[in-house]
This record gives structure tokens, C-alpha cells and sequence, in this order.
DNA sequence: GTCCAGGTCGCGC
DNA sequence: GCGCGACATGGA
């Protein structure tokens, strides 16, 4: 067993900023390799760097709001270089959405006033991960199937494919689309049981790898928000819940995610719970301009409590 | 056993 | 461009 050092990063966001909002956000918290450590009020995270090194990340924030930082704990046996330490930082930047600017939705929650100004407080930014790749997979994983099984099936992809942390079988990172890539659809569907959804993840993987699909340059690309979405669109397995989410994902709020949660929700608040069709239900958040998708989102969690 | 899930694809019209 | 059945899997 190689002794395990720790290296601390901190990070300093713009105020507002809220950690455990963000941290929280959404599923993805808890979805693997992340996990949410609601004592600490800590998310830990198995992170592969693409030089391949696996660590363990602690991630805390501090209590000001005033002054808001964002501590991680790098566990790791292998030394640290500083380009590695400065990736890491990058990679929890862009899951905290550290740089995105939110102040002209904030304006628009003062403006509605009441449950919405509590959000200027630092809150509305939902959990990215680390790479587009990640995102889209799990995100084609939520797709026509309960949060149960897209836990199940996203802890079997990493299970089958993920590499572990300092052999620790049972903290592995999130596989790298090489991973997936190496092996034959057939092999992949094997090994792990995504239903129909398999072709499409190992076909993506495979699409990532050979540079037909560049993935993370799309999602790093300022092409407006409707080509972005036919490119998205044009990924098999995304259709137009997944693309709304993916677009979220990029910090692009523009676009409204209708699935059944969206139409259950919208049906019972706002239409007596009979479903108006879709222009009727997405017009409830028209005034919201680019910042729906946020609207929405915490239409629903304010409401929940 | 039967139904169906935070949908999408591929077809036929 | 729109409607419709099929789709793998496992939990409810």
C-alpha cells in the first residue's frame, strides 16, 4: 500500500456564491464517482486526470458568504506536479461553475421578489462534471428510466470500466471514453446491462475517440445556443429532454427540459393538474428569457421545501 | 405477472 | 413535419 499524501487547493469565487447549493444542486452529487457527505457537508469525488492518475477529492466550502472559498483536499500516492494540481483546480472550477456569471438572473429573481430573492444569495448554479463526456453519458443514462436505475447503471459503468483509486476496488473514477472504446459493442453490452442505451454510450465513446465527435470542444465552443442544441441533437440517444439538459449543463438556460417531471409539475401548479400541451406549459416560464431552464428548476425545489 | 420509468429512434403517412 | 410502436432493464 503506497503511503497517501494530501495537497490542498483553495479556490476563491466571486460573492455571491453559495457551496452547499451548488454542491447539492442536483443529482449529480450523488451520482458516482461523486458522493455527498451530508455530516461534512463535503463532496467527495474518485477524479481520473487525463494523464491518467486517479485521485480522491474532498471538497469543502467555507462558511462566509462574505468571502466564499472552496477547499479541496487532494488524496493521492503519486506526487503531485503542479500542472496536475492546476487541472485539478480547473475541473472543480468548471463543476462549481465557478466563472459563470449570474447577476442578470439574479436581477430578474429581485424583480419577481419574494421565494426567488433568496436565490441572489449565490444559489442557481447546478453541479457540472468534469468533462462533457461524463455529462452526456449520464444524462443519456436518466433518460426513460427511473433515478434508481440511472444510479444502478451509471455504479455499473464505473464499476466495469472505471479506474480505481490506489487499487481500491471500490473507488473508481469515471471511465475514460478509451476505456469504453477498447472493447467490441458486444463485449461493452456484456459487461454492462444499459439496456438499449448501451449501443449509444459505447457508440459515443468510440465516436469521442477516434475525433469524429469532439465533444469537449463543443462544449467549450460560443456557437449560438440553437446550433449548439442540432449538434447536441445529432448524438444518438439524445433527443430534446436530454439536449435541454445538456445545454443546462453548458450554462445555457435558454431551453426548457419536458419530460414527465416537468409535466407533472407545471400540470399541478399551474393548470390544475390537467397538461396544457407543451406551448401552453413552456409559456409559463416565456418571461424568464435565458434563464428558464433555472426558473424552472427552482420553481420546483422551492415548492418541494 | 404486469406496468412503466426525469425518452428516443425509425418508420409510415 | 407529426403520430406511433418498439425498445432493454429492473424496480414498483
Amino acid at each position: 500500500m503506497p503511503e497517501i499524501q494530501t495537497t490542498r487547493i483553495t479556490i476563491y469565487p466571486a460573492a455571491p456564491f453559495n457551496f452547499e447549493s451548488t454542491a447539492y444542486s442536483h443529482g449529480w452529487s450523488v451520482l458516482a464517482p461523486n458522493a455527498w457527505d451530508k455530516e461534512r457537508q463535503a463532496l467527495r469525488r474518485v477524479h481520473r486526470l487525463e494523464q491518467g492518475h486517479v485521485v480522491l477529492l474532498d471538497i469543502q466550502g467555507s462558511a462566509s458568504s462574505e468571502a466564499p472559498e472552496i477547499h479541496v483536499a487532494v488524496h493521492h500516492a503519486e506526487a503531485l506536479s503542479p500542472i496536475l494540481q492546476s487541472q485539478i483546480r480547473n475541473d472543480v472550477v468548471q463543476m462549481f461553475r465557478v466563472e459563470e456569471d449570474l447577476s442578470e438572473f439574479y436581477a430578474l429573481c429581485n424583480q419577481r421578489g419574494g421565494q426567488w430573492e433568496r436565490l441572489t444569495a449565490g444559489l442557481g448554479r447546478l453541479l457540472r462534471s468534469s468533462s462533457f463526456f461524463e455529462d452526456v453519458v449520464k444524462t443519456i443514462l436518466t433518460t426513460n428510466i427511473q433515478w434508481g436505475g440511472t444510479k444502478r447503471m451509471v455504479e455499473a459503468l464505473i464499476t466495469a470500466f472505471g479506474e480505481p483509486y490506489l487499487g481500491d476496488e471500490n473507488l473508481r473514477a469515471f471511465p475514460a471514453p478509451e476505456a469504453i472504446a477498447a472493447v467490441s459493442a458486444e463485449s461493452f453490452a456484456e459487461a454492462v446491462r444499459l439496456g438499449y442505451r448501451g449501443p449509444y454510450i459505447h457508440h459515443l465513446a468510440r465516436q469521442v475517440v477516434s475525433g469524429d465527435l469532439q465533444l469537449e470542444a463543443l462544449s467549450a465552443s460560443d456557437l449560438p445556443t440553437s446550433e449548439l442544441k442540432k449538434e447536441l441533437l445529432a448524438i444518438k440517444g439524445v433527443g430534446p429532454y436530454a439536449a435541454a439538459t445538456l445545454l443546462m449543463l453548458l450554462g445555457r438556460y435558454d431551453e426548457l427540459a419536458v419530460d414527465t417531471e416537468f409535466r407533472k409539475f407545471v400540470s399541478e401548479k399551474y393548470f390544475q393538474g390537467e397538461w396544457p400541451g407543451q406551448q401552453k406549459a413552456m409559456s409559463v416560464y416565456e418571461d424568464w428569457e435565458r434563464w428558464k431552464y433555472l426558473a424552472f428548476w427552482f420553481d420546483i425545489y422551492e415548492s418541494d421545501g
